[in-house]
DNA sequence: GCAAATTTGTTCGTATGTATT
DNA sequence: CAATACATACGAACAAATTTG
């Protein structure tokens, strides 16, 4: 036996969940119970609990049991442009993205507003100087009720100063940001770039989406920059960075031609 | 103290290594050290070591001690076809992505050649009957000898039959599957759709990129799905699975116009 | 190359605290 | 309030990996 007995012990019981002997939402034997099933001390049976909670298998809930979790149906985000209905996939209320919605009520708690200064990244991004301000609107989005993403725009001051004063108004704009700048401005966004990477979540990230609080469950971040035409070429508008548990989102881009009946 | 003590002294390791007073690659103090300085047991520390690491913010080395995880520099690698260039985002070698490279070399392996049976989800991807006949074609790819991705593509069996061979020989493409495909059979693509999601690594993903035992590193998965130009629309012709370690790895996509200086 | 020292990994036992039913 | 079940914390011993002498 060159492997230690609590991997073994995980192993079996990972065998049982695989198999569907345990299904999802089953409560798995007590701790005393597999203490002796598996005639190991308490410690042990907790380090092969440990083992196949961190791998997000099973979770403990204090007082209750041991239960086989249960999946998600994820949610499916359209990041892309539909070449015919126009740029950046349903920017209409939600900035970034559209879901494939089937008797899901989306919804949007009014934006926070602030101001802030452009830190490093910002500043590359929006094509300004560090420590320039920008209008940062923030909003959590929600699916049926479930914490969905949080997502904050941020905007150079200037589109402010040239007339678009609603951006500094704590409310929705219902017709979507673009659109707003476009009547207001006719600033029109001509393209679009999305950066995606995956991290741990923020204590801030972990408590909104009530996320486990060992770090088993990453967030995937989408930055998205728009850009409009400018005298030289595009110019960067809006920085939109959206916040998903990786979890249960996932993601499909199309490119030129795709046919309409498109999901997994 | 509402919070319990391992979680105190994890709190109190966290702000060392934010604060930099442990820069990356640093070692802590052994576990017997901390049992003094905490005045706690050698269990009590190790939970704490165990919060920390669970995070990725330290790893233990058995023997050795503990250290401070040292970030990798993120490879960002560009999915999107550039409007000019071509649909694809640089199909050349590597079938999905092309990667930032300065002073990077990317290699592949040759190809592990396969036949298949379509699962479900090959099936719908691909517009075939459950259980037809798949060409599929591995390729563990490395950036400077390090292990980037695995990549597998699979093809109808049909564009064998129909000229070309070369899919079912173990030997790399090199100008590309899609150009070769374009060659033999005027087969074009006229558009893709990527698919996005994030999971845990299987064993041999584990394996293969040498990632941590322990479920604390994500794989991100991007399933793209190419298309060519049927009497009826588009057609589906090759699936391609690649999986990125997510922890070292970043994507860009960029839609329509966009700047050439397009990185963060 | 080997032996000793160092350091983390595994396993046991025990006691007490906290959350839920 | 009592019973149940997981969470925290202590102590101890031995094993395995690595470095050092």
């Amino acid at each position: 036996m060159a492997e230690p007995m609590y991997w073994q012990i995980a192993q079996a019981l990972r065998q049982e969940i695989d198999s569907g002997e345990l299904r999802p939402g089953a409560k798995l034997p007590t701790e005393l119970e597999l203490r002796e099933r598996y005639n190991a001390s308490r410690n042990t049976i907790r380090d092969a609990v440990k083992w196949l909670a961190s791998r997000a298998l099973i979770e403990t809930r204090p007082g209750q049991g041991t239960f086989v979790v249960e999946r998600l149906a994820p949610f499916i985000t359209i990041l892309s442009a539909d070449a015919e209905t126009g740029l950046g996939g349903g920017e209409g209320n939600a900035a970034l993205s559209e879901i494939i919605a089937i008797g899901l009520t989306p919804a949007a708690d009014p934006p926070d507003v602030g101001i802030k200064r452009a830190d490093r990244v910002l500043a590359e991004q929006l094509s300004v100087d560090e420590g320039a301000q920008l209008v940062s609107r923030y909003q959590p989005r929600y699916i049926d009720g479930i914490p969905w993403s949080m997502q904050t725009s941020f905007y150079p001051m200037n589109l402010v100063t040239k007339g678009a004063d609603r951006l500094l108004e704590a409310a929705d704009i219902p017709e979507g940001v673009i659109a707003y700048l476009k009547e207001q401005l006719g600033l029109v966004q001509v393209g679009y770039r999305d950066w995606i990477l995956v991290r741990l979540p923020t204590e801030a990230e972990a408590m909104f989406f009530r996320l486990p609080d060992d770090g088993r469950v990453s967030v995937v971040v989408i930055c998205r920059t728009g850009y409009s035409d400018g005298p030289d070429g595009p110019v960067p508008f809006r920085v939109t960075m959206s916040i998903f548990p990786a979890d249960r989102n996932q993601f499909v881009i199309t490119s030129a031609h795709h046919p309409p009946e498109a999901d997994g």
